[in-house]
DNA sequence: TATTGTTATACTCTATAACTATA
DNA sequence: TATAGTTATAGAGTATAACAATA
């Protein structure tokens, strides 16, 4: 295992938000550019992504999936449906906006795809595909411990000293 | 291990960038009101715990270290001198912007980490202290791997089927 | 009355290029 | 000539509140 030189970059990588932000960064420096040669920013790749592998979805639930705000989403449905990218979806629910990938939105993920996937494989070689399953199933446990812990904030729970830090 | 509800999510889930996005953002939400109460940004705090964690530091090591471009740097620079939290250090090379944290900014950041540690205590035992540990080492390796990818890329790695995807 | 989404607005970060000063 | 940092600037994301339409 490569150490850091020093114990105090060792320290520093042991905060969580730091780790997370380090670790996304280097991954998005590797794929943002299948995404930009598209003309489509990481955000809007987001979404093509969600609706890509569901049917159709509302507002609600893409800006839930794809960490994008009400506002910012609203942006992004003007930009991708003017370009012939996303259709809105009639939904019994007048209040939903709700919205499927077209033909062209989905040609267009499909070749996001296939222009990374190269990448993403020697990425998986490089790094071990066993340990990036693992890391793919913390990080999701991650996000759905911190969630349980918003709801029953009461409970008390034994306490211990941890080699990490926020 | 709780699987999601629908395969579609199941997918969604495997996107490490998307993986990574998401588990950032719940930590974040955890974390940053600790910041906020003193009137800091993320970026300032993290500048604030590398400073805290080395002796002085130049704005490159800074700027490389808490994902913050130079230009950004600068700014959090001039607002965190003005409230007196860092101070300049006199350099060899007088081209470069060495900073260090003041009393004050120590002071600070301590408080934010004495604020913050029982909410990061409950975090590490409400997911595991070595499951996070797990994380935060994989976190690392990973960024590791993407910048070694980054300097030997004529090397062809042997490819194979992942569970994840970009 | 609660929910969904849009609009408006302000602020910050992101990113690039051009410039200055120093090595 | 190369490097470190600042300035300038455009664009996108972040966040909140206020509003409209629907349930």
């Amino acid at each position: 295992m490569p150490e850091p030189a020093n114990k105090e970059l060792r320290k520093f990588e042991k905060s969580l938000p730091i780790a997370l932000l380090r670790a996304r960064e280097a991954t998005t420096r590797l794929f943002k550019p299948f995404i930009e040669s598209h003309d489509l920013t990481m955000p809007q790749g987001r979404v093509l992504r969600a609706l890509a592998e569901a049917d159709a979805l509302d507002a609600k639930t893409l800006a839930e999936r794809c960490v994008i705000l009400p506002p910012s989403l609203t942006r992004i449905f003007r930009g991708l449906t003017q370009r012939g990218l996303i259709a809105q979806v009639p939904c019994n629910d007048a209040r939903r906006h709700m919205v499927r990938l077209t033909a062209k939105g989905h040609a267009m993920f499909e070749e996001v795809v296939q222009e990374s996937e190269p990448t993403y494989l020697r990425l998986a070689a490089a790094f071990g595909p066993e340990r990036l399953d693992t890391l793919l199933d913390l990080l999701n446990e991650l996000r759905n411990t911190v969630q349980t812990m918003g709801e029953d904030c009461e409970e008390e729970a034994p306490l211990r000293k941890v080699a990490g830090r926020c």
